[in-house]
DNA sequence: GGAACATGATTGACGTGTCAATCATTTTCT
DNA sequence: AGAAAATGATTGACACGTCAATCATGTTCC
């Protein structure tokens, strides 16, 4: 075996990993622009919201809140500002460190999640699931699985 | 059978969907953050290089390179504003229709996609091709197939 | 106690993407 | 020819994401 991690993809492998990405990429587009159009909402503030939505007290501190959804904490700051300047979560003081905050789901906030929420899963089902045989759909799994097990496996070098 | 479409995504459904999305997009936060550190060229650089150098006479018109790439006009043209800037590409008038313009791969923007190509290849052969199994691969294939069908059948109504 | 360091979070700068509006040049149609 | 419509492309406004820098408060350790 020859400088096997050194070989460039062949002209098949290259073709299905833009069409992968490519569609990975519009169906992404495709959902963001539903949920726009929906309920005025962004992937992110929904991300967002569920997270707050599923905390006790429909708050929680902005790390914690970063760590959930997967997001750098910079990503998270400039999103919560703009989320804050509409009305849909608020931030406040913490009680137990006064270096940090607390985003609180507002009422606006909830209702907005409420009204987006079944719509979106529609959406979710409909590209997605409904467009996929249940094998497929098992190996959509097994596809993300071995992904991000490289991915990890990289990062922990 | 009743109203198949209008249920929601199971559980377990919804864990796939989220696995896959969120897989696909640190799959290309990765590739992208490889491809600036060592090329410091965006994806989307990439994109417009790789048409372009396939080009006859590195040139092509903005709205044949857009839908080379399946980019909208109004990105392209951003984007072609930013990377002419940095000496890139050059947009030239068009001889046979003065609305048009004709972009052109510099020297420069040439031998930066050259330099990019290689490792960039390596990169996706390491992050997705090497990660799957021969037959991950193909169902891989058959799932972007899929899912860009419903895609496309939606859009067809 | 107080310097050094760690942690929680925000900020500014800048590249990117979308939408609607705009502008100039064909093309079409009568 | 000339008004109307289509086409090629750009622009402005604004949301989003990343990176590096910053700031304030906590923690550690002598």
């Amino acid at each position: 075996m020859t400088q096997r991690k050194r070989r460039l993809p062949t002209t098949e492998e290259l073709r299905i990993w833009r069409d992968f990405i490519e569609t990975a990429e519009a169906l992404r587009s495709e959902l963001s622009s539903r949920l726009q159009s929906e309920s005025s909402l962004s992937p992110g503030d929904y991300a967002v919201m569920l997270a707050l939505s599923e905390a006790d007290g429909h708050r929680l501190r902005p790390s914690e809140l970063a760590a959930t959804i997967g997001w750098e904490r910079s990503r998270l700051s400039h999103h919560l500002g703009r989320m804050e300047q509409r009305g849909l979560v608020r931030r406040e003081e913490c009680a137990t460190d006064s270096r940090g905050a607390e985003i609180v789901l507002t009422a606006g906030g909830a209702e907005a999640f409420r009204g987006a929420s079944i719509p979106h899963l529609r959406a979710v089902r409909e590209l997605f699931v409904d467009a996929l045989s249940p094998g497929q759909l098992t190996a959509a799994g097994e596809l993300a699985a071995a992904l991000r097990g490289r991915l990890a496996e990289l990062r922990a070098r």
